[in-house]
DNA sequence: TTTATGAGTTAGTTTTATCTAACTGGAGGA
DNA sequence: TCCTCCAGTTAGATAAAACTAACTCATAAA
């Protein structure tokens, strides 16, 4: 169920979406129909079509969101005075933040729409997740030369891997009845994936926030 | 494509299974239909139902095949005389062949099927994540109690880590145009799970076929 | 030789989903 | 006050999927 305090103030476009993407996590692709959302909001299914004007389009929409999201939170990460490992850092918290928001709905989406190349949805999603690869890959790069990072690791692996666990974190979500949050704790899971990569340089530098966190190998 | 030699000789009941998990793979489920399976063999849709009373039923024996061949190797590998590293190996090697013949259709699957809870196929995929689940765990504790793993890991954690590196494994698959294999190499792919787990003692002990290869941190 | 069966066919029926058209009623602005 | 627009409604068009029934025809067994 969705679960916002004061859900009920929304406009009916923004319900429709965070309907659909209840829908799409909890239920699977096969019911995000017009009906079933309209159901949920005791209207009927043709007054969908007044807010969107295709089922694609909602779609289309909640990707749209979660891609520019995650893409302005990359691009703020840019700033070059802080250190690769809180840039990475930064990168890392907003896009769990942003999946937190959405439920897990996109990676579901992906398992779907990632394959069927006409579609619309294909390039936005294959262009966002390229292009998600090429700038962590690229930080990756920056800590092996600044030596924060280990040099014997592939940096379009390690970025491949982060979106690999992210993806892997959502399916055990689904798994165990989709109850709390999809990564619980967050700082955690991202000192995980910084054990593997980072010199011991890497690990005694300080790290906002996450310096305090006994980081567990894996 | 399905390219298995003379592919033309198996029956039509064998050639519907494995067109079915190619389009569920390779084009998702949205396209998973009778008309687009005959159109593939050049029957009409009706033929299908001779051999298949549903639609329903071609994915309940395609997830069947797979979870009988998984568990098959999972008890093959209760197999007590063997080392604990050993067995896990051999779980987690045949776990892979089986992927791989299927191309990846029930990971996919999973994603989709594992939230309509009334539906049957739920509670098959279901029961076979907890069984695996809880037997590599307990293979894990054993490892713990005879000293080849380290004890500071959670069991369940690493269980679910395992499954959840082979979805993650299919969706870089899925992303990556679909060529060649889902898992490249997965002598390498084993020793990089095992590496975070195992103690000095264990990784020191030799592993039949693997235990000269560079294991490489992640 | 006959007969049964397996694996196709064509021609439907039924259901369900998306989307459209034409109408309604209420709120806000001119 | 009237007019317009928004956000609903009902009714229905259209399409596609799943499945069924009744037929065909080749092969293999009796």
């Amino acid at each position: 169920m969705v679960n916002i305090k004061n859900f009920d103030r929304l406009p009916t476009r923004e319900k429709i979406l965070r309907i659909s993407a209840d829908i799409i996590v909890n239920e699977g692709l096969k019911k995000f129909t017009a009906k079933n959302i309209a159901d949920r909001l005791g209207i009927t299914d043709a007054a969908i079509f007044k807010h969107f004007s295709s089922m694609d389009d909602i779609i289309l929409e909640i990707i749209e969101r979660y891609v520019s999201k995650c893409s302005k939170s990359a691009d703020e990460a840019e700033d070059k005075s802080k250190s690769v490992k809180d840039r990475l850092y930064s990168v890392l918290k907003s896009h769990l933040n942003v999946l937190e928001e959405t439920k897990g709905a996109v990676p579901v989406l992906c398992f779907e729409f990632l394959r069927d190349e006409n579609k619309k949805f294909y390039s936005i999603l294959r262009n966002f997740i390229e292009n998600y690869k090429d700038k962590i890959s690229q930080l990756i790069r920056e800590g092996q030369s600044e030596g924060s990072i280990r040099k014997d690791v592939d940096p379009e692996g390690i970025a491949m891997l982060f979106v690999g666990l992210i993806q892997a974190k959502v399916f055990a979500y689904l798994l165990d009845n989709k109850k709390g949050k999809i990564v619980e704790d967050p700082e955690q899971f991202i000192s995980e994936i910084f054990y593997g990569i980072l010199t011991e340089k890497g690990n005694k530098e300080s790290l906002r926030g996450i310096n305090n966190i006994d980081i567990k190998r894996r």
